[in-house]
Formats: C-alpha cells, structure tokens, sequence
DNA sequence: CCTATATTCGTAGCATGCTACATAATTTTT
DNA sequence: AAAAATTATGTAGCATGCTACGAATATAGG
C-alpha cells in the first residue's frame, strides 16, 4: 500500500480549519480572518509606509487578492489610501483610528486561535512547529515574517 | 514588544504557496488543486460508495465548496453520480475511467510538491511535523484522514 | 400512522484566492 | 532624449471557500 500521508492535504485542511474558527472570532468585529491578519500587519508597521506590494509578499498573495482585501478594509473604514509622493504607482495605506481601536481585541483573538491550535503541546513541540513550518515556507518560496524587502524603506 | 510569532498566518501562507505549487502542477491534466486532491480521496475509497458527506469530513470542507468541486469535476469527466439506493437523499459519486488513468500522474505530483515542502528535513523532522499537524488538526476539531464515518458501511 | 426532528443535498450571495491582460509610472538601455 | 524593460496597480473572469436558507428524504416519538 503506498498511500503515504501527505503534508499537502493536511496543510490545506488545517489552514480551512482555522480560518472558519478566525471568521467566527473576528466577526464582531467586522473583520473577517484575512482582514484581521492585513490589518494587524497595518497597524503593526507604521514605521515605514506601507503599500499593497508590502502585503504581497508578506502572505504570498497575488495583487488581486490583496486589492479586494485593502478595497473591503477601506469600504468598513479601517484604512484609507493616500497617493506615493516619491512614486506615484504606489498606494500608501494608512490605518484609521477605528482600526487602532479595535486592534488590541483582535490580536487577543489571534492568541486565542493560536492557543486552541497548540493545545496540549509543550513549548518545545509549540517551537518546533514554528521552526518546521518556516522551513517548509522557505522551501515552497515563501518569505519568512521578517523579509527584507528589496529597497523602498527612504520613500515617504 | 509583543509581536509574538503566530500559527494562523504561517499555516495559511504555507497553505497558499503549497496551493499555487499544486495548481501549476496539476494544470497540465486538466484539474486544480482541490479537485485532485479530492479525486485522489475517491479513487483510493472505491471498496465502499462515496458521497458527498464524506468529502466534506475529510477535508473540513462545507457541503456547497464540496458541491462545486464535483460539479467541476463532473462537467469535466472524471466522476459521474448516481442516486443512493438505501438512501436516496444520498448521491453516489463514482470515479470515470478517466479519472483512474490520470490518477498515478497525479500522486506523482503530489509527492513532487510534499518533496519540495519538505526538501533538508531529516526523515524524524518530517514526521514531527506530520505528527504536530496531526495535533493542531484535532485541537481545531479536524478529524484525522483516517477517520471512522458513523455506520454507512453497509449501504450500496 | 403521523408529526417532529435530523440529515443530505441544492441554490443564492459574498469573501477570498488565482491567472491573464491592461495601464501608468519608473528605471534602464541605447 | 527616446525606446525598451520593469514595476505597481487596476479589472475581468473563474475556482474555491463560507453562511444562510430551502427542499427532499429518513428517522424517532407519540
């Protein structure tokens, strides 16, 4: 028999599970999973301006994607665009005050689904998994949290 | 700082990048990704009938996704249906002969993609992730592939 | 037997994901 | 400087995911 267990399925279906336990947590809050998880990459680099590139490749989105996204955070309120002034082409996003309101009580219920999803496991295993699955998403092309992204950081 | 690293992103970034890997993978014979994942489920279950239900068990999928993959799959030939004869609430669905010549092809890919993702782990550090997979899919209420589906054994 | 409940599947409507193609602005080449 | 290539974003069209609701069948209780 050589129906060996596959990381694909498992992945894919792990991923479905929690993002319908997201959409759940989040939805009081008007933000559906994927909101919350641009969102709070928003509201966490306000540093350097932000554009739709940025989200890209943080998440491995195509533009559309994360055009449809950006369109429904800023149809709710929650960021509002302003035009680049060093390169017209880019769209800088800005959060509102609304989404510095509701951040801290979304990313309390990012820590629950984390908490739920880690369950019963120790803190080495809990590192571990961390460890495999950056692993795995430098393997499949996918940047770690911490990229560099390639040069843009002096533009306002 | 408290920006602690999360679960949820990873795997649904992990889950994107094995997604796009899989859809150009499969593309060449005529199926997406969760169509040949989910192809791939029926041709290894032939011993008992397989209905929708099942699919939706399997993968954490709600019935109308699983409706319209095998809608997708239907119009295309690899599976036709036929009604329940014990329970004709119940749609049978039965895999083409197309669908068994395009199998092996397929798993190939399959396995292709799993070596990609786990390309420099050490056999052990493949089945820990496996393993901590396995847990995470539980906690968040996934059955496991090898799950047990309450009585419709005996029905034909 | 007959009503109430549960189960399976269907459709509508929407958010999320993609590829393919188009447009505008920047950068590079000549 | 003008042409070519690259980059960022937009739109169209479709597959994949969901919830909410409805219809048909099966099961349980009175």
């Amino acid at each position: 028999m050589d129906r060996k267990q596959l990381i694909g399925p498992k992945v894919k279906t792990l991923s479905n599970a929690m993002d319908q336990e997201m959409n759940r947590s989040t939805a009081e809050l008007d933000l559906t999973g994927s909101q919350a998880f641009v969102l709070g990459y928003l509201v966490h680099h306000t540093a350097a301006p932000v554009y739709p590139r940025d989200i890209e490749r943080e998440f491995v989105f195509s533009h559309p994607t994360v055009s449809g996204i950006l369109q429904r955070l800023e149809s709710k309120g929650f960021v509002v665009f302003q035009a680049g002034k060093a390169d017209r082409r880019c769209k800088q996003i800005i959060t509102t005050e609304l989404a510095r309101q509701r951040h801290e009580a979304m990313v309390r219920r990012m820590y629950e689904v984390d908490a739920k999803c880690t369950a019963g496991m120790a803190e080495a295993e809990v590192a571990e998994l961390h460890r495999l699955l950056g692993v795995a998403m430098v393997n499949m092309g996918a940047a770690l949290s911490c990229h560099k992204k390639p040069g843009r950081e002096e533009q306002v």
